[in-house]
DNA sequence: CTGTTAGCGCATTCAC
DNA sequence: GTGAATGCGCTAACAG
């Protein structure tokens, strides 16, 4: 409840004195500051952010667009926001959450200067909402590339590299016929760009390393995963290397592999699209391709941060991928890569 | 960027008119109000936030404490989340995310103004929060019922009876074993107020029923959920009917079940308590007792903005379960009766 | 190195 | 039913 002026009445200093030793713009005597710092602790002051934002024209609060669909996976929603409330922090700024259905929401907090900035997640290929934040002139970030992102800057995981290690590294171990099961059909049809890219990744790595190969959208219910497996690694043309990219199914995957009597990696190699603890954390070390959702988020919220004070040319970023061999890959059998090498 | 100095301009009025006419807090004709609302529109004018803050000692802006740990269920987090900004927009609210290891973020956000109020989710039985939260003095609902609450507001799914109505539920079909598969070990550990208060409605339902039963944690993962199960339904003190207090062990139990030979609901009755998402879209049409984390989201929301202009005692709100029978419980088998009625 | 001062945009009390 | 004037608490020139 203190103000700025008791702190400088108590002092003995001018208010502007308490101001820049608040802030730091410029230099203040060892002594003086002391004697502020001193009253601010005595009054138990701190800066009210109203008034504040009213006078520096920052609120030093970013806005978050967050999906709350039920067809994307809420733990990795939870990591990237973790990671850029987090990130957030550590540049004094506050973290306001907006819905992705709210559609004026955005509007509405940046006329309002509620927000310095923004992040939006879960952006789709042709995504109505980017030309709209694109003319508000606030600094933002998209998570995810879409086909035009109107001048602002996008980070994201490069989900097409980590098809193309994937298939590598299932080609390098012999393998000749390969399958993807990816994210829900709901994912593909409204073209959110990790579903396009890591089906398109796949398609266009197995196409260069000429060989089979089979993708398919998969829902996150057991019942799903057991007809795509049906489809993609039984029967004739029965795939030994395959790549998911849906981190719902993980858990399943063995279980149902087994009831089927197909066991990892002897009878089929699999490589793990995922968020790092997935992948690492279940009772299957994966062979994986680890989403690193803190560091996409943490990205996100420095280059916001970056745009805040300066201007800078908007920029696409790309988090390399890395592939981690585990336990769920390994060299084809003979008669598996004759199998293939035969078709 | 247009002020309200520049609409009173436009419309040829002062700026308390348009002051007055934006908040609705004196009449205003019909014709000066038109003027100023077409004054609005046509310079696109909006308030600011942080000018408004300053003058009238609010932020709209409410402060919601999420709990970010590997042990909670995310997706019942994030429908917290949806329910308290949903609700916290119709109040023309916005939220502010702060995670519960943001240690100094409460204080932080309250003592700036940068809130109006708090909403603290996953609260522990004796959670040291929660003293410094009430010494902060502004509204505050809790989200989970601690020991102490400090003279703050609580809400909370009721989870002893809960249990009591599942127990319940499964003694009126004839069970006479019960069995309770609880939340991780890690929940029970810190206390976590549902947790705690599935197993001792659980417990007392139980011994007033006359009944054997068993309960015990159990994490999240396929080979755990196995290793419950086989110490809890299979042998001579085999239970009969089971309450799962574990929405992420749900997708795999039936097929868990299955691999060691028992029926749902033929050889045991499974009634789950859920977020009313998993209970019914899961592929199992589960008994459940729902909890309904949209209403309860929205009642923490209510009753901080209840608090928020006039005075209003502490008050504890429990949201009363309801269990829907589905297709996961039936009667007691003869046997299955005889054997436990003989015990 | 420090003080003085003029706003930032809005809410509200008083006067009419 | 309306306008003028003041202050909310802070920042950042400008002036020493």
């Amino acid at each position: 409840m203190a103000t700025m002026n008791d702190v400088a009445r108590a002092a003995g200093v001018s208010t502007s004195t308490v101001s820049y030793v608040l802030s730091g713009k410029r230099t203040i005597s060892a002594d003086t500051r002391n004697e502020v710092l001193a009253a601010i602790e005595k009054l138990g002051y701190s800066p009210h952010a109203g008034a504040r934002a009213l006078a520096s024209n920052r609120s030093n609060v970013l806005g978050l667009v967050v999906p709350l669909r039920a067809d994307v996976n809420v733990s990795v929603v939870m990591q990237f926001v973790a990671a850029v409330v987090t990130t957030a922090r550590t540049f004094e700024q506050d973290v306001l959450l907006l819905t992705q259905d709210d559609v004026g929401g955005i509007e509405r907090v940046v006329s309002q200067s509620v927000v310095d900035g923004l992040v939006m997640m879960d952006i789709e290929a042709k995504d109505p909402r980017i030309p709209l934040l694109a003319k508000l002139g606030k600094p933002a970030v998209l998570i995810g590339v879409p086909d035009d992102a109107f001048g602002i800057s996008c980070v994201d995981f490069d989900f097409a590299a980590a098809s193309r290690i994937s298939v590598r590294h299932l080609l390098e171990l012999g393998h000749r016929r390969l399958a993807l099961i990816g994210s829900p059909q709901a994912s593909l049809e409204r073209h959110a760009t990790y579903a396009d890219r890591v089906r398109s990744g796949f398609e266009d790595a197995c196409r260069a390393g000429g060989v089979d190969f089979a993708s398919r959208a998969c829902e996150s219910t057991s019942g799903a995963l057991a007809e795509a497996l049906e489809e993609l690694v039984t029967g004739p043309d029965a795939a030994t290397g395959l790549v998911v990219h849906n981190e719902f199914l993980l858990p399943m995957l063995r279980d149902t592999l087994a009831t089927m009597g197909l066991k990892i990696p002897g009878d089929l190699s699999v490589v793990a699209i995922a968020p790092t603890d997935v992948a690492v954390s279940s009772t299957v070390p994966w062979t994986a391709v680890s989403i690193p959702a803190h560091d996409i988020g943490r990205a996100a919220v420095e280059m916001v941060m970056e745009r805040l004070h300066a201007e800078k040319p908007a920029e696409v970023r790309l988090i390399v991928p890395t592939l981690v061999q585990r336990a769920t890959t390994g060299r084809a059998t003979t008669g598996q890569a004759v199998d293939g090498a035969g078709h």
